[in-house]
RNA sequence: CGCGGGGUGGAGCAGCAUGGUAGCUCGUCGGGCUCAUAACCCGAAGGUCAUAGGUUCAAAUCCUAUCCCCGCAACCA
C-alpha cells in the first residue's frame, strides 16, 4: 500500500516551441515525456497539470512571415496549429496549450513588467556595443574577441541605444545558495555543475527590451510604448501566466507551483536555470521544484539540426511503425539526461524484442492456452495449491509497482519501463518452467496449469496498467484480451476466475525489414 | 594551460561519490521446448575496464601524467 506522503499535485511543463521551425524528434521526445509523466501521476492518484505551447514573438518569426508573404500572426496560427495537430496525433493530451500571442498571456507579462518597473527592478540605461542581428542580442566582449569583429557587417552592427534592464545580477549569490541547498533543483548533477560554473563569473543584468524601430513583433513594455519585450522574458512567463490568467489566478498558481517540473533540453539550460529563477525571485514567487534537463538525439555523432539536413521527422516514423510504439521507443531508448543515438535499426530492434517477442508473444501464448484448455475462461487459482514458483514471482510483483513509481518520481522513465520489461521476461521464464501446455493435458495436473495461467494473465493485467501511460490504446486492447478493463489499480489479484477472455489480438506484430 | 562530456567483450550502456570475484540489453554460436508473433527458455564464446606510472593486502573504481573522440556560430528538445 502506498503511503500518503507523496504530494497530491503534479505540474509538468515543456518548453514552448518556437514557431519558426517544424517539429522534429526532439520536440516529440520532450512532449511525449511530459505526457507520460502526466499520465503516470494521474495513475498514482494525483491531480496533474501538463502544459505545452508555442513561443511566437521575436525577430525570426517576423522575418519568416515576411519571407512567406503572410501576416505574422497568420504564420503563427499556422505553425502553432501544426504543433497541436502533431501532439493530437501522438496521443499527447496537454491540460492546456499556451501561445505567447494570446491576450491572456500578454496581459500577465505586462502586469509582471509593470510590477518590476514600479519596484525599480527594471531600469533604463544607455547601452552600446556590437549587436548581432540574427541572434537579437548584444555580443559579449569575449565573443567579439573570438569572432574578431573588427568592423560592422550585415550580421553585426555597433549600436548605442536606450534599453531596459532587469536587475538580474543582484540575485547571483542568492541563486548559488538556492542551487546548493536544493539538490533536486537542477538535475542531473552535471547540469547543475554547469550552471554553478556559469555563476562563477559575475552575473550581469539582463536587457529585456527591444526598440520597436528595429523589431516590433512582441509584447509592448507597459511603461514605454517604443519598446517590446525580449522574447525570453516573455516566453518564460508562460509557465505562470497560464495559471495567473485564470479566475482566482493566484490560488490556481499556488495549487500547482510547488510541484512544478520544468522539462527542458540542455540547450536552454541558462535561460531556465538562471534567468527564470531570478525573474521569479524578483516577482516574489517561490521556485519550481525541479528543472529536469535531458540530452539530445544524435544521428551518428552529429547533433540533429536543420542546417545539416539530418532532422528525423517524427511523423514519418509514426506512420511506419505506429504511434504508440514510437512513444514507447522515445521513452525507453534514451537514458534520461544523456544523449542517445537515433537509428531506425535500434527502433526496430527495441520494438521487436521487447514489445513483440517478450510482451505481445506472451499474451498470445497464454491466451491460446486458455482458449484451448479452459474454454476461454480464466482458470481458478487456489492459494493453497501455489508453489514456491508463485511465491518467488509474488515477491517480484510486490516490488514492481513500487519500483516503477519510484523511477517515475525520479523522472527516469526509461528505468521505469525497464523494470516492467524485466518482469515480463520473468513471466516468460515462469511459464516455461511450469509448462502448463503439458500439465493441462493431464487431469491430475490441470489444476496447477490453471494456477500458472491465472498468475500470468493477472500479472499481465498489472503490466498493462503500468505501461498504459506510454501506450494507452494498446494497453486498453491488451486488457480487453485479458477479459478485463482499466482499473488504475496497481496490484495483482484483479482477474476473476470464470470470466471470459476477450478476442485474441496480435498486439505488436513483428517488424520485418525487407530490404536486405 | 578556454569550458564541458566521454573512452568498459562485435554494438549500445551500467558499475566509479562508500576500492574487494566485471553486470545488463542487442548480436553471434550451441542446446531445449513446441503453448506462442521463426517466438520463448537454457547454456557458451567474447573484455589485461584508452595508455603509463603511483597509493593499497586489494583499483574499472582513488591520485598523477599522457593519448584519443565528441560538443561549445546559427536553426534547436
Amino acid at each position: 500500500m502506498k503511503e500518503n506522503t507523496s504530494p497530491n499535485t503534479f505540474y509538468v511543463t515543456t518548453p514552448i516551441y518556437y514557431v519558426n521551425s517544424v517539429a522534429h524528434i526532439g520536440h516529440a521526445y520532450t512532449t511525449t515525456y511530459a505526457d507520460v509523466l502526466h499520465r503516470f501521476h494521474k495513475l498514482f492518484g494525483e491531480e496533474s497539470f501538463f502544459l505545452t505551447g508555442t513561443d511566437e514573438h521575436g525577430q525570426k518569426v517576423e522575418q519568416a512571415a515576411v519571407k512567406k508573404g503572410v501576416a505574422t500572426i497568420e504564420h503563427c496560427n499556422e505553425m502553432s496549429e501544426k504543433f497541436k495537430e502533431l501532439w493530437e496525433k501522438m496521443q499527447i493530451i496537454p491540460s492546456d496549450f499556451i501561445r505567447t500571442t494570446e491576450e491572456r498571456h500578454a496581459k500577465v507579462v505586462q502586469e509582471m513588467l509593470q510590477k518590476l518597473y514600479d519596484e525599480k527592478l527594471i531600469y533604463a540605461a544607455e547601452y552600446e556595443g556590437y549587436y548581432e542581428v540574427s541572434e537579437e542580442r548584444f555580443l559579449t566582449e569575449k565573443e567579439i574577441e573570438e569572432k574578431n569583429y573588427s568592423k560592422e557587417g550585415p550580421e553585426v552592427v555597433f549600436l548605442k541605444e536606450k534599453s531596459y534592464f532587469f536587475k538580474m545580477g543582484q540575485y547571483q549569490s542568492w541563486l548559488i545558495n538556492h542551487i546548493n541547498e536544493n539538490p533536486d533543483f537542477i538535475i542531473p548533477e552535471t547540469r547543475k555543475n554547469e550552471v554553478l560554473g556559469f555563476l562563477n563569473k559575475p552575473l550581469n543584468d539582463l536587457c529585456i527590451s527591444r526598440p520597436k524601430s528595429r523589431m516590433s513583433w512582441g509584447i509592448d513594455l507597459p511603461f514605454d510604448k517604443d519598446y517590446v519585450t525580449y522574447v525570453w522574458f516573455d516566453a518564460l512567463l508562460n509557465y505562470v501566466s497560464i495559471h495567473l490568467s485564470r479566475e482566482n489566478g493566484k490560488e490556481e498558481l499556488q495549487k500547482w507551483w510547488p510541484s512544478t517540473t520544468h522539462l527542458i533540453g540542455k540547450d536552454i539550460l541558462t535561460t531556465h536555470a538562471v534567468y527564470w529563477p531570478t525573474m521569479l525571485k524578483a516577482l516574489g514567487f517561490s521556485m519550481p521544484k525541479t528543472i529536469a534537463v535531458h540530452g539530445w538525439w544524435l544521428l551518428g555523432q552529429d547533433k540533429m539540426s536543420k542546417s545539416k539536413g539530418n532532422v528525423v521527422n517524427p511523423l514519418e516514423l509514426m506512420e511506419k511503425y505506429g504511434i504508440e510504439e514510437f512513444r514507447y521507443f522515445l521513452v525507453r531508448e534514451m537514458s534520461f539526461g544523456s544523449d542517445a543515438n537515433f537509428s531506425e535499426e535500434s527502433l526496430v530492434i527495441r520494438l521487436n524484442t521487447e514489445l513483440s517477442n517478450d510482451l505481445g508473444n506472451l499474451l498470445s501464448r497464454t491466451h491460446k492456452l486458455v482458449m484451448k484448455f479452459y474454454d476461454g475462461k480464466i482458470p481458478d487459482c487456489k492459494k493453497e495449491k501455489k508453489t514456491y514458483l508463485e511465491s518467488e514471482l509474488a515477491e517480484v510483483v510486490n516490488h514492481l509497482a513500487m519500483n516503477v513509481e519510484k523511477e517515475v518520481r525520479a523522472l527516469h522513465l526509461n528505468l521505469a519501463v525497464e523494470e516492467t520489461v524485466l518482469f515480463v521476461r520473468k513471466l516468460n521464464k515462469y511459464i516455461d518452467d511450469v509448462k502448463p501446455w503439458s500439465l493441462a493435458k493431464n487431469e491430475e495436473t490441470k489444476e496447477y496449469a490453471g494456477i500458472c495461467l491465472y498468475t500470468v494473465l493477472d500479472s499481465l493485467k498489472l503490466v498493462a496498467e503500468l505501461l498504459s501511460p506510454i501506450m494507452p490504446e494498446k494497453m486498453t486492447s491488451m486488457m480487453q484480451a485479458l477479459g478485463t478493463q482499466k482499473s488504475g489499480l496497481l496490484e495483482v489479484g484483479q482477474l476473476n476466475a470464470g470470466d471470459e477472455l476477450g478476442e485474441a489480438v496480435n498486439l505488436f506484430p513483428r517488424i520485418v525489414l525487407n530490404n536486405e
